[in-house]
Formats: structure tokens, C-alpha cells, sequence
DNA sequence: AGATGTCCCTGGAAGC
DNA sequence: TGCTTCCAGGGACATC
């Protein structure tokens, strides 16, 4: 499922190759997550200027306004000169003067929404209640602490959270915590100021590797230039209930926060 | 304001 | 083999 560095990845993979482009037609298949919020017809002329990122929002910066893409959690898109005709989980074409913009989601919990601009209450009723970039300079260590002393919800739950520091999922959440030597069931407020310092370096360390192979933890993934990572990233805890943890070799475990499940290793995460 | 639970959707796995 | 049930996930929203 697209994290962070997915979404990075595909934005890297076709924002070159998109800019400048005129759009020529929006064709859209079975609703997604939310509507477009506009006519679709409305968006032929129109040029894109950029493609940006928010958290796990791509920004599609147009000429005149902007179209907010999310991949949920199935969504992959693909950029090509032409392609084949849409398939049955292919609910967006955005065809231009430079290629096809394809957005395939089986699960449709991603969107494309347009606001006129991102102050637009379209676009900040989405981008408002993000946190901070992770690998932006904001993000850092004491900001993360302050953060952390205000909760007293589970830290993995502040994580996916999103509204201290964006774009941590379930899979590199659990990693992250591992790596921090932190057990995902423990107050974030509850942390002393070590261990959130610990925990801010491992977000950034497990972000930036899957980053640096491209964004492979997602088993089906691949780009918008229908790249797959050549790197499966070896998960630590993820998915590996049962098994042995590749430090200590103590079973992994699984519990379930906020109906999601988390993993970790009772001897290496001792609290 | 923060915490918690619910919902959206569908392919694949597990259970009967 | 063929059915049914469960689960995965991001994140907005409603409710406490």
C-alpha cells in the first residue's frame, strides 16, 4: 500500500514528463472516495504546471487551479505516451498533449478532487490537519518530543495519526518502532526525551531507505513509468507474527490498535 | 482538543 | 469444489 515513499516515488517517476502539458479530456470510470467536485469538462485547456506533494497527496498544479490526487490504498498511476484501453479498476484517465495519466485502484479508497487553489476550503479541509514532512527540516527531534508530551493516546496510534508527522502507515510505523526499540502499545506522552529522540532518527532512517530503493515495501507496487522495486524491503516485524525476530529471535507478536494490527518483538520492544 | 470507533471497497485467503 | 466470512489499508467523520 502506497506510504510515504510511494507516493514520492510516482510523483518523482512522471512530474518531468507531465509538466507543460495541455490537458485534453478527464475520463473517469467508477467513483472513487470522493467526487471531483467540479465538471470534468471544465479542466480541457488547461495546463500542468507541476506536480507537488502533501503527506500522501499528490498536487497537481494546474494553469488555473489544482487537482488533489490520493492513491488510498490500492491506487498505482502510470504516465505513458498512450495506453491500452481502461481496464475495470481503471477509474482515471487524464489524457494530455504529452501522455496518459492513468489512476488503477481496485479498492477505489483514492480520490482526485479539485479546488481552485490550496487555499481553496476544498483543498484545506484535506491539507489542513497534516503534520509535518518527515524528511523536511522541520521535522525535528524537539518539535517531535513537544509533540509526543501532549498525547496520551498510543504512540502508534499517533503515528498513523498523521497530524504530528505525515505519510508513517501501518508497515513503517511498526518498523520504525522497532528500529526505536519502542513497543507500539506505549503513551507517547509516556516516552522520556531519548527514546522520542530515538524514534524521530528511526522514522527518518526507515523512510529514507524504503525512499532510496524505491518505495518496494508495497508488494504490487510500482511507478508511473511501470517501475517495480528490484528491493523488497526486508520487514522487520511487519507481517511476521510467529516468526522469528531477525535480532533476537524471540516470536514476533501481533496486537490490534484502532483496528489496525501492529507487530513487534516483546524482547527487543520490552516497553 | 484529544481519543475512539465506524465507514468506505474489493481481492485474496481462510474456514466450513 | 464451492460457498461464506474475514481481513487488509488511509483517513475523514461522528461521537464521546
Amino acid at each position: 500500500m502506497p506510504e510515504l515513499p510511494e507516493v514520492e516515488v510516482t510523483r518523482r517517476s512522471f512530474a518531468d514528463a507531465i509538466a507543460g502539458a495541455t490537458i485534453l479530456q478527464l475520463r473517469l470510470g467508477k467513483p472513487l472516495r470522493w467526487p471531483l467536485g467540479c465538471d470534468a469538462g471544465i479542466l480541457t485547456g488547461r495546463q500542468v504546471l507541476s506536480i507537488g506533494r502533501r503527506g500522501k497527496y499528490l498536487l497537481i498544479q494546474l494553469d488555473q487551479g489544482c487537482l488533489l490526487l490520493h492513491l488510498g490504498m490500492s491506487g498505482s498511476l502510470r504516465f505513458a505516451p498512450s495506453l491500452d484501453p481502461p481496464g475495470v479498476h481503471d477509474h482515471i484517465d487524464l489524457h494530455t498533449t504529452q501522455g496518459v495519466l492513468r489512476l488503477h485502484d481496485p479498492r477505489r479508497f483514492g480520490a482526485l478532487v479539485y479546488a481552485n487553489d490550496l487555499s481553496d476550503p476544498v483543498a484545506r479541509r484535506l491539507l489542513d490537519r497534516l503534520g509535518v514532512e518527515p524528511m523536511s527540516p522541520d521535522f525535528t527531534p524537539d518539535m517531535f518530543c513537544k509533540g509526543l508530551s501532549k498525547r496520551h493516546a498510543a504512540i502508534k496510534q499517533v503515528l498513523l495519526a498523521g497530524d504530528l508527522v505525515v505519510g508513517v502507515g501501518n508497515i513503517y510505523a511498526s518498523e520504525a518502532l522497532f528500529q526505536a526499540g519502542i513497543r507500539p502499545s506505549a503513551r507517547a506522552d509516556s516516552l522520556s526525551r531519548a527514546r522520542a529522540r530515538r524514534l524521530h532518527a528511526a522514522i527518518v532512517q526507515v523512510l529514507q531507505r524504503a525512499l532510496d530503493i524505491g518505495g518496494s515495501s508495497l508488494r504490487d507496487f510500482s511507478s508511473a513509468t511501470g517501475q517495480t522495486g528490484h528491493f523488497q524491503l526486508e520487514t522487520a516485524v511487519y507481517g511476521r507474527q510467529g516468526q522469528a525476530c531477525r535480532v533476537c529471535a524471540s516470536p514476533v507478536r501481533m496486537i490490534r490498535q484502532g483496528q489496525r494490527s501492529s507487530f513487534f518483538c516483546p524482547s527487543c520492544q520490552p516497553r
